[in-house]
DNA sequence: CCGCTCATGTAACTGGTTACATGATTTA
DNA sequence: TAAATCATGTAACCAGTTACATGAGCGG
């Protein structure tokens, strides 16, 4: 909970250039991979992705890279197949550097952190549920990852091919799901879940 | 991309009552967990958490409780220590209700995911940096793990005598820590990281 | 008495959501 | 030719962010 004062009613004279987003800076991460690809294409990758983190709503998506092109790190041209409109987009030297930059080394604060997993966050008010509901939790927990593997795995076989970092981010799936169902392993196996 | 077609300008008949997101029904976990407790608790609570999810600003947590509190999800009393002025907040029947829905099953969508790690989606894009730097990564990336588990132990060490659900976030913590440098190892002996 | 923590908020903004809308092209 | 998918957007909304602001109580 900071508190840094500032002179009231003012604004800061450096360029306040807000940071970018998470968000903006992983579809600059696409767009580099895809180079040159249209927003729909963005979309398309972002909502086969088995993590649930955005939406790749289109409301999301055109203001976005509309803003990254503003900002200078996209540039867009429109093509036309037939009647078609497509605007294609591919990454300025300054977007390249700000991908480079949201990649890290060193990472902003938003990257030091756990995983985010939803399952621990409703597991820590599993105190809430009688001893039988903790149960059919546990159970019903298994059979989400078991959803999630198939997801990771169309994802792979999608991917794998085109990019040798893709295999290292399905690995991650895969350990991720070993890691968690492992997790639910302990804790069925203890005293919590009675 | 759902496009669900609504009859344009009319709202559906029946209570729309917009779905509790994540935080609120991770806050009236916090709260039913710690009642009755006041909004700034739930903040204290929620800034010490190792995860960088929410920020716990006065912003997000006021407006939210208060929110709570119209939807009759929680009740808050006014307390006074002195001239200090202290709302306390507890869960309502239809609060708990809420929570216990929340925690599942069954699981919404949005818990249905991999764990969202920033590391990943960054380790995502490394082709973009030069072997060099990707080894740079790698090992900035181990520190900031370090760093983390820190953090978790920290949690740990408060919260694991209160409370044996606490415990299982803890070992979540270890576990998923255990993991990612496992995943990290794997890669830097890959050859992804060449 | 200074500075820190406790405690409660508000104002302005904005990024992302849901829902709408439109028209071209492909496929069954 | 109807339905699905490609492709592009916009409008309204709202949850959460940053920053500001205030004042009580406490330890040194």
């Amino acid at each position: 909970m900071p508190r840094t004062p500032r002179t009231p009613g003012s604004t800061p004279a450096t360029t306040p250039r807000t940071r970018l987003s998470e968000l903006e800076c992983f579809v600059l991460g696409l767009v580099w991979q895809g180079q040159p690809c249209a927003a729909y294409d963005i979309r398309r990758r972002l909502a086969e992705s088995p993590s649930t983190q955005w939406s790749a709503s289109a409301g999301a998506i055109y203001p976005l890279v509309a803003r990254l092109e503003r900002r200078g790190l996209l540039k867009g041209r429109a093509r036309r197949t037939g009647k078609r409109a497509r605007r294609e987009y591919s990454l300025t030297p300054r977007g390249l550097s700000a991908l480079r930059a949201w990649i890290g080394p060193p990472f902003d604060d938003a990257a030091i952190t756990v995983t985010h997993d939803p399952l621990r966050s409703r597991a820590r008010f599993l105190a809430a549920l009688t001893p039988s509901q903790r149960k059919a939790w546990v159970r019903a927990a298994r059979e989400t990852l078991d959803e999630v593997e198939r997801l990771v795995r169309a994802w792979g076989e999608r991917h794998t091919s085109d990019d040798p970092f893709a295999a290292l981010v399905t690995l991650h799936g895969e350990m991720d799901l070993a890691f968690r169902r492992a997790w639910l392993g302990k804790f069925a196996a203890g005293r919590a879940s009675k």
